[in-house]
DNA sequence: CATGTCTCTGTGAGCGTTCACAGTAGAGAA
DNA sequence: TTCTCTACTGTGAACGCTCACAGAGACATG
């Protein structure tokens, strides 16, 4: 039984303990542990059965004091929160930072900033270094938090494109626009000739970029713009649905709709129920995210899927990349078009 | 303009700084900075000043390098992530605990523990005091890890009743037995008299719980059990929709259900739907949770929803209080029964 | 043999804070 | 006056680590 000192939680042994342990001093061990170069094999060999026996943990506030730096980042939600923790999307992205994170030991601070006095707490802390870099979430634009980290030179990465923001900030975004275009372009390949939309917030760049692409494929397809065919929502159920009934009344002969995200889409499922139309055999409902509101509607969602794992993943990359010295960087990942049973 | 050295990132201003400028002591500036005892109100009003005017705040990692708390705390997943990253109810209470915390200027460490190896590499973090106390959430009993913290000596607040564990483990529940007494007579109220029900996974509180509560209400208003009224489920929509076409099988004259999640009822409404079975006229189905899938469905859900912001503040309260050497405390909240269409 | 280069190792200093302790000044009591 | 007590203040010494530096060999080069 090597039990030693286990469940002792006396007296955490330090790097002292294992240079003493392995016979070495502390700046041998300190060089193991970062990265063991100019170690000799016997050397490093020693210290790391002594790290075993001992059962060391590296003392993260004594590095951090002296580094610099804090070995963690921030995950910050400047939205008010309930309408991003209520989108499933936002817990893959969540969970995919995590994740990747966890893969080089570096632990994830959620920071939520929905109000004014939160906004300045965390813009405090994480500006006094406590966090090496940010990963930053908010649909929207104009974000002053974003400036002023950006102002104060904190490593940052933007889910989705910033807009508003003329300076250099990375980002990491689905191809919107392309998605969009896939999305209407199949929905005419399948017969469609009455193609609607109801779009995101214009003030998203998703909201932009989608609409930009369903009008560039119509306007390819040599279909005239017809304004009728065009609502706005706000990525709310009860927006998309509110959304429909607009659209029913101002174009009764829509046969599509192409909605900019899936929980619009169930709420126009439900408006186009209630006015007697059949899905997908009166009118095909087209979504966006391939959340998994999509699999709960029925019939279920054909619909765009965002790659945010993908996204999680080169956020992350990007980030750790600019942590480490390297210019911002914008990331456009694909998207993919998911054929279910409302086309 | 006072702007300073704004946006030098330079070097940050240290205790000294502030001592300095306003002419005392670092002790007394590190008096002031930790509830401000013994300090003349001179010398405080001198501190503030120049910690203002020279925009100081402390380095945490300092000041956790010689009190060896670390001031954040984990929140920590142990399950295969997906299922609660799904679960809306999880983000409730992510986000919930997230801002409890931040009302007492703690951070949040999100830990995901899927993999043996990622539980390994977690719990030597956590052991080793990266963090001064651990929320847990993990629905299924035998958590080696939960055993481990505890053995540890390392804070912790689990989310529901943990099952298996004999020791003192703080938890902060819903009152699950309570909840389902409470639909199964509503149920029974409204004129049903072949009360089915499909319970979660019996190695869950939850799952054991609300079927404890089912019989006894039966047990109560004097019904003979009946086993082919009662099927099991995992909490799926599936498992709902294969557990409800085994009731439909075994006991075809039931007219309710009380199903122990509303993601499962979702699935037993589908079931019932092809059966041919009208919700709420020919069958009535009660759900459990309130998530957002009641609102999904079609009959809207009657379901018991469980306390979600109100579990959060509590775990986070709790947690804070063994941190702050208090000893282990259970607390039981209410539960609601939220009446809608499908009874 | 002197010199340089390369790999490896130990040592002292210091990161920014808190804590224990010693010390000061003023008030009140003896 | 002198002593004690209280309220306040300053000072070293940690905390556990990394980093810069110096130095020791080993080996090659001139």
């Amino acid at each position: 039984m090597t039990m030693s000192n286990a469940g002792a939680r006396r007296k955490a042994p330090t790097i002292h303990d294992v240079a003493r342990e392995a016979g070495v001093s502390r700046g041998t061990v300190s060089r193991v542990l970062n990265g063991g170069h100019y170690v000799s094999p016997a050397a490093r060999e020693a210290v790391d059965a002594a790290i075993k026996s001992t059962g060391y943990v590296v003392n993260r506030h004594a590095r951090s004091l002296i580094t610099g730096r804090s070995d963690s980042v921030g995950f910050l939600l400047t939205e008010p929160q309930e309408r991003f923790f209520e989108d499933p999307n936002f817990n893959v992205l969540l969970r995919g930072c995590t994740q990747a994170l966890a893969a080089y030991d570096i632990p994830l601070l959620l920071m939520l900033a929905g109000t004014q006095d939160e906004r300045r707490r965390i813009t405090r802390y994480i500006t006094a270094g406590h966090v090496d870099g940010v990963l930053l979430v908010s649909s929207h634009s104009g974000d002053p938090v974003a400036e002023e980290l950006r102002a104060a030179g904190v490593p940052l990465v933007a889910c989705g494109k910033p807009i508003g923001h003329a300076s250099k900030v990375s980002y990491v975004a689905a191809d919107d626009r392309d998605g969009a275009r896939d999305m209407v372009r199949y929905l005419h390949q399948s017969g469609r000739r009455r193609i609607a939309t109801v779009t995101g917030p214009l003030d998203t760049p998703g909201g932009v970029d989608r609409l930009a692409g369903y009008r560039e494929v119509l306007a390819e397809l040599g279909i005239a713009p017809d304004d009728r065919l065009i609502e706005h929502g706000d990525y709310s159920r009860a927006g998309g649905e509110a959304a429909a009934e607009r659209l029913l009344a101002a174009a009764p002969d829509l046969d599509a709709v192409f909605v900019a995200s899936d929980l619009m889409a169930q709420g126009v499922l439900s408006a186009l129920h209630r006015a007697g139309r059949r899905v997908p055999e009166d009118v095909a409902i087209g979504g966006f995210d391939d959340s998994p509101a999509a699999l709960a509607s029925s019939p279920e969602l054909t619909t765009i899927r965002q790659p945010w794992d993908r996204i999680a993943t080169e956020m992350v990359r990007v980030l750790l990349a600019q942590i480490g010295g390297e210019d911002p960087a914008a990331v456009i990942l694909p998207t993919e078009l998911i054929e279910r049973r409302s086309t």
